[in-house]
DNA sequence: CAATTAATTTAAAACCATTCTAAACTACTT
DNA sequence: AAGTAGTTTAGAATGGTTTTAAATTAATTG
């Protein structure tokens, strides 16, 4: 993705181009699909040789998220992530390397819920499956 | 449950029964099933005229948990949940109050699962089921 | 295009849940 | 009763995140 063609999906947003937020979206929205967090996201900046303040990162992945660039994902880990997916959909998390896969919502098929307590209605369904490593001992 | 009681489940799990593990043991395990964080707690217990450190709770309910009285449910809400139904489960998480209801595992059915990446096994899988207020406009 | 205005970035302080530290205390053993 | 090992505690420290207020920069206006 072009440095115009980011920053015209900024504007699209209401967003000013600013030089940060160009080097944000344009390492973000390249077409790979990406989880980050403020810190992975930051050392990632540090090394394309650009120096943002970790408030501006914060700053922006909130942004991002709220006009639907992006997806946060609370309760995974210590940190908050963020998800270039923004569809519906579930995670396996990797817990010996902190890593994240997505699964398509399509792909997991949830049956027999409980019935909602009275008054009120579902928001959303998380599924996370941790994985760790096969044991081939035994 | 008694006070004699409540020592004698702390001495089964070779915890020493101190008035402060007595009163938190007592709170905790009266038969009721019980979703509390550190602060819940600490709360709770100096409603009755107890006063613990933060510290002490911390502890304990990290204590309970390595010992199978307590299971630990992370990544629900900003805290770390302590919940006495230790058997394998998921959760109802009303975001309009912070409140925790366990889903048996049992009620929920899960299938179509992709298959984990290579070398990888399933640890378990949670299921956050978000919850709020119904709206009758519109 | 210079001046103004409003949004943005930033360093630093503040926050909050949690953990650590080291000293004081207490349950159990002798 | 004395010793010792486990426990509690206040307070400091930590880590992720948010806030603050000042400095900077993008967009607008004349």
């Amino acid at each position: 993705m072009t440095t115009q063609t980011t920053a015209d999906l900024l504007r699209l947003h209401k967003l000013r181009p600013t030089r940060q937020r160009v080097a944000l979206a344009a390492l973000l929205f390249d077409g790979a699909p990406r989880h980050v967090t403020a810190e992975t996201l930051h050392g990632q900046v540090k090394d394309m040789g650009i120096t943002l303040s970790l408030a501006t990162i914060y700053n922006t992945l909130h942004q991002f998220t709220k006009v639907g660039l992006l997806k946060e994902i609370k309760g995974i880990g210590d940190a908050t992530w963020f998800d270039t997916n923004i569809d519906q959909h579930h995670h396996f998390f990797d817990i010996t390397n902190d890593h994240l896969i997505d699964i398509p919502a399509s792909s997991i098929t949830i049956s027999n819920l409980p019935d909602s307590p009275e008054g009120k209605v579902i928001e959303g369904i998380d599924v996370i499956v941790r994985l760790s490593d096969k044991h081939y001992s035994e």
